[in-house]
DNA sequence: TAATCATATTCTCATATGTGCATATATAAA
DNA sequence: TTTATATATGCACATATGAGAATATGATTA
């Protein structure tokens, strides 16, 4: 019951939520990560590690990157995204993310957050 | 998507979920609630009044008694509650709730906690 | 070894959240 | 119009939480 709760929780942020759903489609770094979502890398990070504290993903560091997974062990959590991904027409921002994934080959070069954006955004 | 958080985060407080679960199988009352889940009396009502707050529940007085049912708009939180009803199993708190539904006559009244709970409990 | 890059952690802060207790409101009964 | 009963609300408190900035760690490259 406390994990079910502790699940929900952990959805009820939509940093997470969207990282738990970019992740069920593929396995993503760190700074690709931070590239779709536009947001700062710490908290990617610390979202990264919540997500990590509760078992949902995994870590694999792999030459300069560190790669995340989906553990795609929780039936409750695999469902709900299974929902989210059957009405992803209902969530313009998740639907806005999974786009984004096009560019996820981009976002493994060297580039902050206002220095060489341009040329694909 | 903010709508989505929120239903997340309503659901991570224990006692608010098994609310919600119970008045997913039928309506019923403050009392009958607070019985049940053997809980104070104001926190359900709290409770309830997060859970209208967003929509999930309508209440309709009938005499001495506040009746709360589940909406059943939301097709995201029907969707869950679906899917914990058919893993109840995995639920013994859930489970438990739905026996005590067995008593919910005996809770309409008037059983402050304490005093004549010892007759069937 | 020094420098660079990817990622993680720490700290501070403001804010939100749940709880317990007391009490207020409101309806119904006497 | 009192009294009882069902429900709602307010207050005080401790705790949790997310954000942002700065910095630390650790691996890789030069």
């Amino acid at each position: 019951m406390n994990q079910l709760t502790s699940l929900f929780k952990i959805l009820s942020d939509e940093t997470r939520l969207r990282i738990l759903f970019l992740l069920y489609q593929e396995e993503l770094c760190v700074c690709q990560l931070t590239g779709i979502l536009k947001m700062p890398q710490p908290k990617i990070s610390k979202s990264l590690s919540k997500l990590r504290d509760l078992g949902l993903v995994s870590d694999d560091r792999r030459e300069k990157f560190v790669y995340y997974s989906l553990k795609r062990e929780s039936k409750a959590l695999m469902k709900i995204l299974e929902d989210l991904d059957q009405d992803i027409i209902s969530y313009p921002v998740l639907l806005e993310d999974r786009k984004g994934l096009e560019n996820k080959e981009y976002f493994l070069s060297q580039c902050g957050p206002g220095e060489c954006e341009e040329g694909i955004l």
